[in-house]
DNA sequence: GCAAAAGTGTTGGCGCTACACCCATGG
DNA sequence: CCATGGGTGTAGCGCCAACACTTTTGC
């Protein structure tokens, strides 16, 4: 039943190139990170993964979003592509950040799929609109998707190649602007952080820390007002033109005071 | 002039894959670091890197060793394959760590090519061999290829993404010991941190900081003897197992004796 | 209504650790 | 001349406490 397609190309190739088979597919797969700002959720548990049900897919395993890459299509370009086509986001290509690229032979059973990753970070879908995007893509918690058996393929792999490489760009860059809006507190930038490194910050030094580094992120004349929140009024802040900081941002924790998972709220 | 393929493939696939052009070119390119332990050199100019001349290259040019991935090969043993075609020398799947992938439409004017990269970590070769290891590839120090120019293709890109991945690994995994002999003194490691992160650094702290991981590095009953080397022998070491370090390996250097080429900044 | 309590953001400070720079010693 | 080890001043930072400004609760 399969189709057939000749292939052509130049002969300014070596001999090895011409005797081999061409049966590979290239494919872009997305992970979407974003950050639920919900008081109420522990750091551990606000970082959420957009996913989606491949039509042909396994029962009740979810899939990142992805696809194969056409002819002239910049990688970056069929990662954006997809995204919006399985799941109605539209990703900015400055957000995009590359993973690496997977590729075993038994990766995909059907055929010799490559794919190459990238990790997008965008703010949390506003209490605006529903968190689904459409009936077969939503955003998903980290940390329940921590089960492998949720998810088609290696995509369980990818993920968590994905945050790691999040988590070290926060570091040493201005990523963590991405998850948020262009006007922002401290504490929702604070946040981030702690979903990454999965433990809470202190927010004196965290404020400090960005401080540190000059045009970082900037106060604005602005107060947060979100009505029924309780407590002294943030201050707002927009982000600077750094893209490298100067300081690096890592916190170390003392290991006898992590707490066990469980737990509720401190204090 | 061209050669005609017929690509046949499985029709489990979604409608747009079935009419999808099948020319994509899947290659592995290898960037090889070495350190160069010759006492004249600065830090600075030690790292070198494996490069070759392609048959059909451009003349005078410089590139990477790489190839077309094969059916049911990893893309691991792509790279160790290539390597040891074009230059002779064999890696160890264990030195091996991805740098990216580069699939630009552009990037090859010949065909579409998405190149997967590699780097690897060896011990320079030493005094007994010469410095070629064929005709056609041979280690050029990382700094005379900073200019783009000398290289194809857009290697020079990937040459420098690899040492930014090797150099952030350096940090706070055990890949260093990759460049030393089994057994080395702790100069020959430091030298390793010092080529990539192009400045000097200081050996008693530099001996502290090793030393605070335990089981990274292990002292042996012998002291280098190398007749024309001057001053005190040197302990020798093997290599630990710990693969993940403790404390992260990080020099900071006072911005006020960088040298001359850059910017200063506030504070 | 009003006062107290509780929740959140912001600022200051103490004490400890890491470490960059320097120096002494020994092969 | 180079490897090793010690010492010291200092900057960074983890932790805690106090304060500022708001909503919520109790009577």
């Amino acid at each position: 039943m399969g189709d057939k397609y000749l292939i052509e190309y130049s002969d300014d190739v070596n001999k090895q190139q011409r005797t081999k088979q061409l049966d590979f597919f290239v494919y872009v797969d997305t992970v979407v990170f974003t950050i639920n700002p919900d008081r109420l959720l522990r750091p551990e548990d606000r970082l959420e993964v957009l996913v989606m049900k491949r039509p042909g897919g396994s029962k009740g395993k979810w899939a990142l979003p992805g696809g194969l890459v056409e002819d002239d299509e910049k990688l970056e370009h069929t990662s954006i592509r997809k995204v919006r086509e399985e799941t109605g986001l539209t990703l900015k290509l400055r957000d995009l950040h590359q993973v690496g690229a997977y590729g075993d032979p038994d990766r995909d059973n059907r055929f010799r799929a490559i794919a190459i990753a990238y990790m997008a970070l965008v703010p949390h879908p506003s209490e605006l609109r529903p968190i689904k995007y459409s009936d077969e893509a939503s955003f998903v918690s980290y940390r329940s998707l921590r089960d492998g058996r949720l998810l088609e393929f290696d995509h369980s792999t990818i993920i968590y190649a994905a945050r790691k490489v999040a988590r070290s760009m926060l570091e040493d860059t201005n990523v963590a602007l991405s998850f948020c809006k262009p006007k922002f507190t401290l504490t929702e930038l604070r946040k981030v952080y702690e979903s990454f490194l999965q433990y809470e910050v202190d927010p004196a030094n965290f404020r400090r820390k960005v401080a540190a580094t000059s045009d970082f992120i900037l106060p604005i004349d602005e107060f947060s007002d979100f009505g029924s929140a309780p407590g002294r009024p943030a201050q707002m802040y927009r982000a600077g033109k750094a893209e490298q900081l100067s300081t690096q941002i890592r916190f170390r924790r003392n290991l006898d005071k992590i707490r066990p998972t469980g737990t509720s709220k401190k204090r």
